[in-house]
Order: C-alpha cells, then structure tokens, then sequence
DNA sequence: AATGAAATATGACTAAAATCATAATTCTAT
DNA sequence: ATAGAATTATGATTTTAGTCATATTTCATT
C-alpha cells in the first residue's frame, strides 16, 4: 500500500499541511479502497467517521429531495477530501457521494484527523479555508438558482466543468455526466436539460459527442440570457 | 466601552473559547459601533479586515444577481460573528450586509483574529464547526430553491424563522421583514411573495398584522405542498 | 391632521419550466 | 450480432411564477 508521505495526491489538498511524522503516523491508519462508478460511498444519514482522499476518479454530492429528485450540490474530483464537513460538526453524512466513474480512495479514521486539527493549527486553517471556500461557492449557487434560468444555470455548468475540470485531448468536458446529472445540477427535469442542451447545440455553442459535450463558443455560451 | 472578557453575548459565539487574556488582548483592539435601520454594514468587495460581533440587532446578508435582484443568502442576529468567511480566504466581501433594524456591533480587527486563529486551537475548531453549520444550511438551501415551489420555500422560510429567531409577546415573528425581504430569502417576485402570503392567511395558517406575520397553524405551514 | 411616498395587495396577461406521451438512439449482456 | 433496457430526444399540454398595471393601505414628515 502507498505511503501518505509519499503520495503526490496530497498537494492537491489540506494535507500538504501536515510534517512528515504526522503523514507517517496517518498512513499507518489509513484504509485504501476501489469504488466502482454508480457505487455509493457514503448516503445521507451515515456516520462516516473518518474523512476520504480521493487518489483518482469523480463522484458527486447530493441530496434527495421530497419530491423525489437528486438535487447535487458539488462534484468532487482526484486531490479532494470528502467528508470533512460531518467530521468537524460530528453529525452523520448530510449529502449521498455517489462515484461518477471507477475511484481510488484513501480513508482516514476521524481521531487521526481531529488529532491533528486540534495540534496543527497550519492544518486546520488549511482546512477552514477550504470550508470557507465551498461556502462562498454554495452561497453563489444560492444566488444562481434563485434568479436565474434554466438556460443560464445550464451554460453556466458547462463553463464550471469546463474551467475547473478540464477537457479530453477531443475539447469534450473531461468529467462525463448524464443528462439526468446535469438536470439534477441545474436543478430542473431531465427533459428541460435536454431541450435546453440541443437549443445550445442549435445555436452553435456547443456540440454533442455521444453525451459527451464540446464547447464550441465559450464567449456564447458566456452570454446566454 | 465595554469589556469583551465582561460581555454575555460572546457565549453565543466562537469568541468564548477564548482566554481570558486573549479576550483583553483582543478587547483593547476592537471598537464599537452603532448602526442605523438600512445602513449597509460593508458591501461585496469590501476588504472587511476583521470580523464583526453583533452585540444587537439583526442584519442580511444578501448578493445583487445580474438580473438587478438581491438575494437573501443568511439572516445573522444578535450573538453571531460577521466576515469570518471574507477573513479567512483572504477575499473581499462576497456578500452584501444590511441592517434590518438598529445594531450595535463589535469591530475586531483581523491580525488579532488570525493571531488567535493560529494559536488557539479550541477556538479555531469552534470557528470551523461554526462554519461547517453554514455550509450545510447553504447546501440543504440550494436543495431547497432547486426542487420546491415558491409556496414551499415561503413556508418554510416562515417557520425557519419562527424556530430560529422566536417571536414577540403577541405571537408575531420577533424578526420584521418587508415583503420585499421575504422575496428576496425565497427568491419570487415580490407581488408573488405577497400573494403566497395572501393565500396563506386565507387558509388560516397565518395572520398578519399590519406586516408583521403570526402563525396560526404550523402544522399546516409544514404540510404546504 | 393632512400629504405624499412607500409598501402591500390584487387582477390580467405572458413567459418559463414541468409533466406526460412517445420516438429514436445508445448501451449492455447474452 | 441481437434483444432488451436505458438514455437521449422532441412534441403537446399544463402548471407555476414573472411581469405589468393599478388599487389600497400604511407610514413618516410636516
């Protein structure tokens, strides 16, 4: 099994805070794991106990609603932790993480990591931070679902994945989602991702590879209103 | 002025896990300040440079989307801190605050906070549990706008704010907003938000008087569909 | 107390998006 | 290679919420 003190991964992340003992003592702990894509890591209501470092793959984090629909709040890639949140507040799991395709995980037993919270204040700053960070990403998600459109939010993804999780050699979006996961991003039915996807296609600023996307005019898509 | 080792409302926030010589230290530092009913605190892009404690009142904290609409993304009352989040990242103001009735606030200037930050532990996990609270509020809030209806969110809003913030001797909700508010929290329309409110009273599970806003039946507030 | 401004309220109409129905295409497992 | 399932696609219709117009009420100021 890798050594944490080792792992290029960790860069990515509040990791890269801690010394080399305390890596050390971590990777003595830690539990490596494959996830098959579709799998569910961990659903709402678990007690998760421990937070994961995602060595490779993509999941995403959502929430059941009472409507029934899967309403996901972040995509979480390779150089992510997972599960931070729960683990600082102590509550069980508020979101499902569910892996988009085949992962690679590290789990991390809680004490280890609230050992070092409480005695690495480099690290746990790193950790806020982070935190802080997806909070104003969350707030901004609040503003975009509350007023603007199917349409906007939709380009408006499109350019996130873009910008943040890069393209194949082609130009698609390297991170491949269903139609039903951007519907369940943008938060609208299946069917007006998909209508709102081929008026994209129509107008130029997109193109379609199988369910694979390329963005064709980005300043376009930029624009839409 | 006040002495922040002396004040009650401190209990209320991460500023309790302070000791008593960091809270002279930090109170030696700090300076009050009183602010008017609709006088904006600081506004995005703001560099905030510290963090405010709200001795009293009640303020929102809010985000102007493209389309020329505020919107609501927390309430912060008497007792909580205001600006972690801007202080931590280091970024100017991401969200607008607003008084919603007089204040009276607590200015700490930022060095003193980080200086604690980095060296109390006990009060850096605080600050971190406080703002892993907020992120799962903002991510069960982005559920919310993305899946339920107007009529839904409005209850729920109405009632979050009833458990939250309680009410006055006569039973209204203790936290006066305008119409104009309670679009803004749900993301409507305003002649929307007031209709909703219309029917509500309609169906007795709420009365109003003038604007202020009494719930009559929150079981059935719950139930709205 | 009177006046004007702002906030609240309601109606009529329009726009956006959801739902329901049904094809067409793609993927999967044998 | 092929059947069946799942996903993607599109049309028709309904529902929800936004916009515009206009009263009505409340509130602050003189």
């Amino acid at each position: 099994m890798g050594k944490c003190e080792q792992c290029i991964i960790k860069q990515f992340n509040a990791l890269k805070s801690l010394s080399k003992d305390e890596l050390v003592r971590i990777s003595s702990c830690k539990t490596s794991m494959i996830i098959k894509k579709g799998d569910v890591i961990f659903e709402e209501g678990d007690s998760i106990n421990g937070v994961y470092c995602v060595k490779d793959g993509i999941c995403k984090l959502s929430k059941l609603s009472s409507n029934g629909k899967d309403q996901i709040v972040k995509i979480v890639v390779k150089g992510d932790l997972l599960g931070q949140r729960s683990l600082i507040t102590g509550e069980t799991a508020n979101l499902q993480a569910t892996a988009l395709n085949d992962m690679e995980l590290c789990f991390i037993p809680k004490n280890e990591i609230v050992y070092d919270l409480l005695n690495n204040s480099k690290f746990s700053f790193d950790v806020l931070k982070e935190m802080a960070h997806d909070l104003k990403e969350a707030d901004d998600i609040i503003v975009n679902m509350a007023q603007k459109t199917v349409r906007q939010r939709l380009a408006e993804t499109i350019i996130y994945i873009h910008d943040n999780f890069g393209t194949n050699p082609d130009g698609t979006l390297s991170v491949l989602l269903s139609r039903e996961d951007f519907a369940n991003i943008v938060g609208t039915a299946v069917e007006s991702a998909i209508r709102v996807l081929s008026q994209f296609k129509k107008e130029g600023l997109i193109a379609t590879i199988g369910k694979r996307i390329k963005i064709n005019n980005i300043d376009g898509l930029k624009r839409v209103e």
